[in-house]
DNA sequence: TCTGGGGTCCTAGGACCC
DNA sequence: TCTGGGGTCCTAGGACCC
């Protein structure tokens, strides 16, 4: 990024080969797997039950994915269940399964990275490959390489993906989602007017809910139509850096590079209860949950050798609102009772005025525990929490010393 | 009929220091 | 008595993604 260069100018740097590959309805086709007679029938993936169940409208929770059977039917992720029940009577119930979600992904990284290194880790299901190096010359760029990533991984798995081929991340990203399921699409710069142009807003990775509907409010549905608009009226609406993103977007314009490695930033474990605590009569319950969290993500940091500097807690009320507390500990550590004293602070920081629905505890500023080594200790770097645990002792009046269990 | 869990990034205000 | 600007750290909240 030596070169400034002026937003107008800016262009699609035509001769990078960028994919996504994003596996077809991803815990629904490893269940499938296992389960094969469920072929053919609508399923969705949720809950922790023991074993599948038919649909019934009673039933709480919210599903994490929908076969492609269910969503003829309207059926999405992140639907309550309910809803689930009302638009398809006869939708199968099937429990989730992370450790066998997180064996299959590993797998169908392990296919890809035997085709190149440049890879991009996106979560569980889905990658960024850079194939600018490996693509070959032929006129279609990298589609013969991406037909053969295709079915080296489902050799290897049993599982279809889709990929989506282009000068770049953003491009790539809405081209993989367009012939899903088992889908291969490449998409030039001069194809940008007629394939991406007429696509909502909101296909644009990046755009969500929220500004979504704000486009929506000044007229602007399909990513075209943002493109008309000049970056003043951008900038004005959703600030420089948002404003300027969605002007570069809406053009096909992304240099973002594929990123092989990045350091984790946060650790965290939260839960949802069935039934909502009482802030009073449920108290104990709730310096427990909160106590068990810390020390549990103390330990995850321990296990992979990070320290965080910072424990948080999150608590969602009955009527959704979130409420978070930071606490900063003198050194970074990863020492259970430090993070239960932390958390317990943190928690009697928030104003526990109504019914609590979801705990969670949260760890940042991290690093690594090999940063820091015995031979050196580190000097007290701030003089005014110089005696232990200054900074836990000055909570509210609330019945704590800094410990919940004190 | 309600709405999961684990993340990243951005913004914004205040404290504090030079 | 009134006047800075920049930089960093900390905290809280929110949008967004898988």
């Amino acid at each position: 990024m030596s070169n400034f260069v002026a937003p107008s100018e800016r262009n699609i740097q035509e001769d990078r080969r960028i994919a996504h590959l994003d596996m077809d309805a991803f815990y629904a086709s490893v269940e499938l797997l296992r389960r094969p007679k469920l072929r053919g029938r609508p399923i969705v993936i949720a809950g922790r039950q023991p074993k599948v169940l038919r649909i019934d409208p009673g039933m709480r929770g919210v599903t994490t994915t929908a076969n492609y059977e269910a969503r003829k039917y309207g059926v999405r992720s992140a639907m309550s269940l309910a809803e689930v029940a009302q638009r398809c009577p006869d939708c199968l119930v099937v429990p989730i399964d992370f450790d066998e979600y997180r064996r299959l992904s590993r797998m169908f990284k392990a296919v890809i990275r035997s085709f190149t290194s440049q890879m991009e880790d996106r979560g569980i299901d889905e990658v960024y490959l850079d194939l600018s190096e490996v693509a070959g010359v032929e006129a279609q760029r990298g589609l013969v390489l991406a037909q053969n990533i295709k079915q080296a991984v489902f050799d290897a798995t049993g599982l279809t993906c889709s990929i989506g081929l282009s000068p770049n991340k953003l491009i790539s990203k809405i081209a993989s989602d367009l012939e899903k399921p088992n889908g291969l699409t490449l998409i030039e710069a001069r194809d940008i007017p007629d394939k991406i142009w007429p696509l909502a807003a909101n296909k644009i990775n990046g755009v969500g809910p929220k500004a979504n509907e704000r486009l929506a409010n000044l007229g602007i549905a399909s990513i075209g139509q943002l493109a008309q608009q000049p970056l003043d009226l951008l900038i004005e609406h959703f600030g420089r850096n948002y404003g300027q993103w969605l002007f570069d977007s809406a053009r096909g314009i992304d240099t973002r590079e594929v990123v092989t490695f990045s350091e984790p930033k946060s650790r965290s474990e939260e839960t949802t209860f069935d039934r909502k605590l009482h802030p009073q009569r449920d108290w104990g319950q709730i310096a427990r949950i909160i106590s068990a969290q810390a020390e549990s993500v103390a330990r995850g940091l321990d296990r992979r050798q990070y320290l965080a500097k910072t424990v948080g807690v999150k608590v969602r009320f009955d009527d959704f609102r979130i409420v978070t507390r930071d606490v900063s500990m003198r050194e970074p550590n990863a020492d259970p009772v430090m993070f239960r004293r932390a958390a317990s602070e943190a928690l009697a920081r928030v104003a526990l005025e109504r019914p609590v629905r979801l705990l969670g505890v949260r760890a940042s500023q991290l690093e690594h525990s090999g940063q820091r080594h015995k031979t050196s200790p580190e000097p007290v770097v701030n003089p005014t929490s110089a005696e232990p645990n200054a900074n836990l002792e000055k909570s509210d009046g609330r019945d704590t010393t800094g410990d919940l269990f004190a």
